[in-house]
DNA sequence: AGATATTTGCACTAATGTTGCAATCTCGTA
DNA sequence: TACGAGATTGCAACATTAGTGCAAATATCT
């Protein structure tokens, strides 16, 4: 509750119920969150759209990052504390569970580099595994 | 045009001026088409549904392969031939442009294994890379 | 507590994808 | 070449997901 508070503060975010709520659902995830799993979690007591503002300005400030899916879908989680606002540092391999369906930020496995064919920079890479995760093992 | 009514046979399908049309547009496509990209190509000859059926059913075959992106939106590609149905073999790096927002698949260049923290146990990964392609440089 | 600026909720709009069904087209066979 | 069974298409309707403007409500600072 206070690393909320901390959190929101930090960043010069006003504190409201909304963004207290959503903020202590990532805290308490394990995996990523999707709009409509904090839609779920929240008994839709706030409305879609402030959800999709809220997301947004964590977004923005970068107190959450967004992970690409293969289905289409926009995932978020919690960054680690090097990332600043407007500027994310989220070089690290996600983790789709084929069995509980979760995304896990794998914060500890960097993205490998790779060779790219002549004339192509590189500036940034995402990487996916999908398979069994720890505990659906 | 020969290769066209060739790969359509070759997965026992019916030869119709849409798939003609979509599967020619992937043939002649130096990267990575949208369902948006196909819609405005066509100038709408083809009715949208038809245009998603017919891509659903290019990736049944295994004639092309969708990519996921960071935008949330699908993108598909043709695959190389050792694709059979029901069975993707597409484990190379996808690169996506900043400047042409391209999206190229680099067929050559196989995605790294990674070594996931214990209790992970991979089945398939994905990897994108941004950047500035070659023809931007 | 009050003023100001921010945030929220509602109504509306838009893009994207799906399904059922009747009309149309393709392909093998005669 | 014409025919018929089966596949494909287009239409209409529907569902989901997302974004915007604006007035009402709320948070923050003094």
């Amino acid at each position: 509750m206070e690393q909320l508070l901390d959190i929101l503060k930090k960043n010069q975010l006003s504190v409201t119920a909304g963004r207290k709520k959503i903020l202590e659902l990532f805290l308490n995830s394990p995996g990523a969150l999707a709009h409509s799993d904090i839609e779920k979690n929240t008994d839709a007591a706030f409305d879609r759209v402030t959800v999709y503002r809220t997301l947004q300005t964590f977004v923005d400030k970068g107190i959450i990052h967004n992970i690409p899916t293969s289905d289409n879908s926009i995932l978020y989680a919690l960054c680690k504390d090097n990332c600043e606002q407007g500027h994310h540092h989220d070089n690290h391999v996600h983790f789709i569970c084929d069995k509980c369906n979760k995304t896990i930020c794998l914060d500890d496995i960097t993205i490998p580099e790779v060779k790219l064919p002549k004339g192509f920079k590189p500036k940034h890479a995402e990487m996916m595994v999908s398979g069994v995760c720890d505990d659906c093992k």
